[in-house]
RNA sequence: GGGCGGUUAGCUCAGUGGUAGAGCAUCGGUCUUACAAACCGGGGGUCACUGGUUCGAAACCAGUACCGCCCA
């Protein structure tokens, strides 16, 4: 070997700058395939939750993304087969509604334009700003299999849409009819109940005066929406309530419009508790008077229309008015009538539309359905025997209770941006649900001339999410065909989903149900659910607050690794993640530590630094061998269980406290040694194995530094290993080699610590400056007193001591500062040096917290029934403590007393 | 109204039966040649409250208060 030059300038720059090194590794990763499934491992798949093609990132992907990236990164390096298959979403309301803003500010719109010319328009914008979304996701580093790229609207998931629309409407599971749907006046669609929200509103009661007919009699009926009395067909009583018994099958005088209208006996929709007992009846605009309406063959009068207006139905001074103006002048006319008996302030809940924020209107109109109610008690069942599971597991409460209240599912949008419906309408007024228009003509068995026109309607954009799990992997429908398509039988039931708890309802459990329905398994082995990403606040981000995050703002500000550090170490249990500054902060202070420690080590690794060394391992060798391989074992299970807080920090603690603080320390002499010995190969050999082990460990949490760390150190190394693969990304990840864990070199570390610990903190309390010599006496048995005789060199350079004299019993040192390490005394002489009272003080201040602990483990042994009940190894361990604190307190007070 | 979650150090959070932990912040010391984005050391908590179970409770049970979310 040839002598160690002096250390070269180091090529590696002082200060980690992620900016500088982030840029190169993605296309490397990317054009190498190494995002794509390899080898013959057991697979592990996952679908990405398809963000919107025309959207931005936001930070709630970042963190699942994060999360998606480090179990599938972790997964690849075990060696199994693992894909991750990203894609984006059409997402039909929110697409349509950003295009129909451009056209307005363009001052035209979607009518004007008609269908096809507003669909190109869309598609215009998605080839526009679609590819957005796709270049941050590679910004963030994910490692998905972009050559499996899906889109919503590809021609084979839609052909998968097409196909699963005719089977259900063959099954009789999809049907068309006039239903009460939630109206939304703004977008002129109908949206599904998930698409409404409840907001507490503060209106009024009004209560109405009705004069039975044939009768001086009158009742009163109050309600919140007096505009919709115009359309009233019927009144409602209890049949229970006696008040009343006398009116059944009596009629009375609808005011305003003077309609002669039943009064009706329902039990369903009356309770006799609330009100005055009587309520109106408006079929055409009310869910429950909707099905009252069909028990008792009412008529139904639609006084509202699609665009929020009353119809003519509503009569003259009415129609054409908007419904809250109409509100107020019916109010009005019921007051010039006389019949307005009281108007109370009332506060009700009111369901808006989730998109657009304007009040919902119950409407009865032509939609598609689809009945869910079989498919969800198979999805029940899926998780109740264990198919799939949800962690956090107290989410598959919230998953049962809505679904086993679940209603039929309205499937229609009136809107232009989506999968059409495939059914055809003939002008007199048949259809048929269809694959395409030709199947459509087979089966109604019309020629090519006669007019047929397709559904107008488009499909609910959640309609085509709830095929991904499948229609991703080319799925057909086909029997034959699925049966040969070797990614569906590979990476179908995926291993895991990872999505936030508001789209459980929207999405998770309508995969369920589909996966259920057409493959016969569930859509993944398990859910992971996430909280919310939230301000530093604890407020949820939104841009009219002004506070949110841009995930490409801090990836440039602390770099992505350090924000995706931050956010894997906030993820615990699926709880919300305030998003801190100071937390980015630390992160990055991380990365520069990991980066620091690497520059030390390759600065001491020229060509020919490292290789095979016959030099024994020594302590510190063997001990972070061991911490190595038990937070090895220990990251393992925490992916494993979703736990990346656990993974997160026990690395952090691992690579900065044991590495960085102790090993490095330890074996800097070596490391930095001018001379190429045995010892000093072995040392380079030793610690450069460490920090590959480490950047490997690290990798799934840290692609970018990693990859750029590993590389460098690997290209240290390649004289003495065979082949390697060219990434870390596809290097095997540590298992956790339980045969290295070294519990007697642990123990043995751990007493060094003590000493050197002792050491320097009687200097830090006594603040004596570095620049003082101090000598320090050992007094110590046994294999103790080997180890520290061992490490003697290292006690005096890490705790900064002249001398170190070692002894079996301390002798009379003169004035000294004295401590204890377990069973080792430690004694520092301070004669001349600082006066006594700070001695006596600080070790006043030791036995102090001795005895503090000495009464705890005194009232414990103490307490009745804890010897014949506890557990005999707390009794012991509680026995041995009580006598190590009791050696420990005579000790201490022979020396205070002594001074 | 029904359900779920939370309440632990100044802040953000870990911690599921055996003397309360981390990061950040704070205080004192240090240019010790990988790192001042660092190093060394210190201080800081009736674990929301009340009862119960237990030899022993931050943890388990019941209730209360406050905060948040979901459903109706």
């Amino acid at each position: 070997m040839t002598e160690h030059a002096t250390a070269p300038q180091p090529e590696i720059p002082k200060a980690y700058d992620p900016a500088s090194i982030e840029h190169k590794w993605y296309p490397f990763w990317e054009s190498n395939g190494y995002f794509q499934p390899q080898g013959d491992g057991e697979p592990y798949s996952i679908v990405i939750p398809p963000p919107n093609v025309t959207g931005y990132l936001h930070m709630g992907h970042a963190l699942q993304h994060a999360i998606m990236d480090t179990l599938t990164r972790w997964r690849r390096m075990q060696g199994r087969r693992a894909l991750w298959l990203p894609g984006t979403d059409h997402a039909g309301i929110a697409t349509q509604m950003v295009v129909e803003r451009q056209l307005a500010e363009q001052g035209t719109s979607r009518t004007d334009l008609g269908r096809e010319a507003f669909e190109k328009k869309v598609w215009e914008w998605k080839e526009h700003s679609g590819g957005t979304i796709q270049k941050q996701m590679r910004l963030e580093g994910i490692s998905v299999d972009w050559t499996r790229e899906r889109f919503t609207l590809d021609a084979g998931l839609s052909a998968a849409v097409r196909e699963v629309f005719v089977r259900l409407h063959e099954q009789g599971l999809i049907y068309r009819g006039a239903y009460m749907v939630n109206w939304s006046p703004k977008l002129q669609t109908a949206v599904s109940d998930l698409e409404v929200e409840m907001k507490e509103v503060k209106g009024k009661l009004y209560h109405i005066t009705y004069r039975i007919v044939g009768s001086e009699e009158t009742v009163t009926v109050a309600t919140t929406r007096p505009e919709t009395m115009l359309g009233d067909t019927a009144l409602a009583v209890n049949p229970d309530d006696e008040r009343y018994l006398h009116l059944h099958g009596k009629t009375a005088i609808l005011p305003i419009v003077g309609r002669e209208i039943p009064i009706i006996a329902d039990g369903l929709l009356v309770q006799m508790g609330f009100g005055t007992g009587v309520v109106k009846v408006t079929p055409a605009h009310d869910l429950n008077d909707f099905e009252t309406g069909k028990r008792h063959n009412l008529d139904s009068v639609t006084v509202i229309g699609k665009d929020g207006r009353m119809t003519a139905e509503a009569g003259e001074g009415f129609a054409g008015l908007d419904r809250f103006k109409a509100r107020e002048k019916v109010v009005q006319t019921l007051e010039e009538l006389g019949v307005l008996a009281k108007v109370e302030d009332y506060t009700h809940n009111v369901g808006h539309c989730q998109r657009s924020g304007v009040p919902i209107e119950p409407l009865v109109s032509d939609q598609w359905f689809l009945d869910v109610k079989d498919m969800a008690a198979k999805a029940i069942a899926a998780v109740k025997n264990g198919q799939t599971r949800f962690v956090p597991n107290s989410w598959e409460k919230v998953y049962f209770d809505w679904m086993e209240n679940i209603r039929p599912w309205c499937i229609s949008r009136q809107l232009w941006w989506g999968h059409r419906i495939p059914a055809w309408h003939t002008a007199d007024g048949r259809f048929v649900v269809a694959r395409d228009e030709a199947d459509a003509r087979t089966r109604l068995d019309i020629a090519d001339n006669v007019e047929l026109t397709q559904d107008p309607d488009v499909l609910d954009t959640w309609f085509s999410s709830a095929l991904w799990a499948f229609s991703t992997f080319n799925w057909t429908g086909d029997a034959e065909q699925d049966a040969a398509n070797e990614d569906l039988k590979l990476y179908t039931p995926t291993s895991v989903l990872v999505t936030g708890f508001d789209i459980i309802f929207f999405w998770v459990a309508r995969m369920m149900m589909m996966s259920l329905h057409f493959t016969n398994d569930v859509p993944f082995r398990t859910v992971f659910i996430t909280g919310l990403v939230r301000d530093a606040q604890g407020q949820k981000m939104s841009k009219t607050k002004g506070n949110v995050i841009d995930p490409l703002e801090v990836f440039n500000k602390y770099g992505t690794d350090a924000v995706r550090y931050s956010l894997l170490s906030a993820v615990t249990g699926g709880n919300d993640i305030k998003l801190q500054e100071t937390k980015m902060e630390s992160a990055r202070n991380f990365a520069n530590k990991i980066w620091n420690a690497t520059r030390f080590v390759l600065m001491n690794l020229g060509d020919g630094a490292t290789g095979q060394s016959d030099a024994p391992a020594q302590l510190q060798d063997r001990w972070i061998v061991s911490r190595l391989n038990r937070v090895a074992g220990e990251v393992n299970e925490a992916f494993e269980n979703y736990r990346f807080h656990d993974a997160a920090l026990g690395l952090y603690k691992f690579f900065w406290n044991d590495f960085c603080d102790w090993y490095i320390e330890l074996a800097k002499p070596l490391v930095t040694a001018p001379e190429a010995t045995p010892e000093v190969i072995a040392a380079r050999t030793r610690i450069a194995d460490i920090l590959e082990q480490s950047m490997r460990l690290l990798h799934p949490l840290m692609p970018f530094i990693t990859e750029e760390l590993w590389q460098r150190v690997r290209e240290t190394q390649h004289s003495a290993s065979g082949t390697q693969p060219a990434s870390v990304c596809i290097a095997e990840f540590p298992t956790g080699n339980a045969a290295l864990i070294d519990e007697t070199a642990e123990t043995e570390m751990e007493t060094v610590i003590g000493v050197i610990t002792r050491a320097r903190n009687i200097r830090s309390e006594m603040i004596i400056p570095n620049a003082t010599a101090l000598d320090l006496h050992i007094a110590a048995a046994g294999r103790s007193a080997e180890v520290l005789r061992e490490q003697e060199a290292a006690i005096k350079r890490l705790a900064r001591i002249e001398n170190v004299v070692f002894h079996d019993t301390l002798p009379e040192l003169g004035f000294s500062a004295k401590a204890l390490v377990g069973d080792v005394r430690v004694a520092i002489p301070l004669e001349g040096i600082i006066d006594r009272d700070k001695e006596r003080a600080r070790l006043e201040k030791e036995i102090a917290k001795r005895e503090k602990d000495l009464g705890i483990v005194t009232t414990v042994l103490n307490r009745p029934g804890f010897a014949e009940n506890a557990a005999p190894e707390i009794v012991a361990e509680k026995q041995e403590q009580l006598a190590t604190l009791e050696t420990q307190l005579a000790t201490l007070r022979e020396t205070i007393a002594a001074l």
